[in-house]
DNA sequence: ACCTATTTTTAGACTTATCTAAATATATTT
DNA sequence: AAATATATTTAGATAAGTCTAAAAATAGGT
């Protein structure tokens, strides 16, 4: 078993991959765990001893299979805590984060499988992240950037980038939720801004803003 | 907040004041949370400097108001996950508390008040023991021991004291559970074991059993 | 190719929670 | 009351995870 440090640090890990596929730098990580590189050095050291990543000095850290394994393992639960938080127990999507952090690491795979099964074996969380299964296996939906749409294109908001308290608070306020239908009327060169429609409401809303949805297109 | 080690010591305190209503002492401690004596010293003093326990050297240990307050959100929490687990989650009695022992330590106040709701506020745990509201108030119910009735005496199994896996699977391969009738047909005195009559079947059981099973008398 | 800026690692320290071994206090027995 | 046994505390060590400051390696610019 793992600690909860080394498994948020897989976690980290697993995320960074995406944008740094030759291997992932001491100082990214230490900016995502919110510490000092020197704290990663060491960490990164007691994984590689672990076999749960592969390490060479200087040159950045990938996961290994099992290093993948334990961290989707994690994000599993993460994920499946988040969903039974919002549809069982009243939560709003923005309160469920920092609890499904703690919950994320207990221990134990009956509960794990359990949970799953109450729930309806659900394949997305309240965010619109991919819910992987007892195998490991989820879908990459091919979704993109609200930011990315150019003017009379639409698509279905199918997720959130950023899914911070503050940031979803906002969405809610101005009713925008996954499964909405999106439409750019108007996309300013000066400052990314858009003019959008949504559930026939026109809305203008910051890069900031487009830049932390996800949209689908429907073919 | 407390370190999950800070409040495995303060539930293990709250439990052997009973036994010790003088104080806990080190010793008995460290038996209850497995540990050496010198550890237990080390735990207590940092107990105390936060003003979670009232200690005198050499004179054992007692919770103050707001160790007590702590210890019992613990022990709330651990009961309502162990219901949680066997009524939501298909889960067997005698598998809950180990993981419950990790949930217990998880913080926020809305989760265990969402989660009481959500289970419809149970009064008692899968044991049998009393769930502490959200004011830390329980109710001790007025059980006594199998093993210290006499021959003719019945009531009805409302506890286990043991809740080790091993003890509840004996009771589960003996069609022993909460809520059923038991009446003492013999009692020896050589060895104390019983002749019980628990739904219509003659049953003998060592008094390691008849120690570890409580029974409420009907009035 | 050299100098400089940036990144990464190392060295040494701190905190929490634990341990063993030794010292000290309390309890029990004679 | 003294001797002995038991319980408790102290001293010093260890491991995990973090930090600051300094050293070493790499990357970039001329
Ligand atoms: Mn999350
Ligand atoms: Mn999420
Ligand atoms: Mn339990
Ligand atoms: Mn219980």
């Amino acid at each position: 078993m793992f600690s909860f440090s080394e498994e948020n640090y897989l976690k980290a890990i697993f995320h960074l991959e995406r944008k740094y596929q030759a291997g992932v730098s001491t100082n990214a990580l230490a900016e995502e765990m919110d510490t000092k590189a020197s704290s990663v050095t060491d960490m990164i050291k007691k994984l590689s001893e672990k076999e749960l990543v592969v390490y060479k000095k200087y040159q950045g850290v990938k996961l290994s299979e099992l290093g993948r394994k334990t961290a989707v393992e994690v994000i599993r639960k993460h994920r499946l805590w988040e969903y039974f938080l919002v549809e069982k127990l009243n939560f709003n999507w923005d309160e469920v984060h920092d609890i499904a952090e703690q919950l994320e690491h207990i221990k134990s795979e009956k509960l794990t499988r359990e949970l799953d099964k109450f729930l309806g074996f659900p394949k997305r969380d309240p965010h619109g992240d991919p819910i992987p299964d007892a195998e490991g296996n989820f879908s990459v939906a091919n979704k993109m950037l609200l930011s990315e749409l150019e003017k009379t294109e639409q698509g279905i908001c199918v997720g959130v980038k950023d899914s911070s308290s503050d940031f979803l608070r906002f969405l809610d306020k101005n009713n925008i939720s996954l499964g909405k239908d999106i439409k750019v009327l108007e996309k300013e060169a000066f400052d990314g801004s858009m003019l959008i429609l949504i559930e026939e409401r026109q809305l203008r809303i910051s890069q900031l803003i487009s830049n932390n949805l996800y949209i689908k297109i429907q073919q």
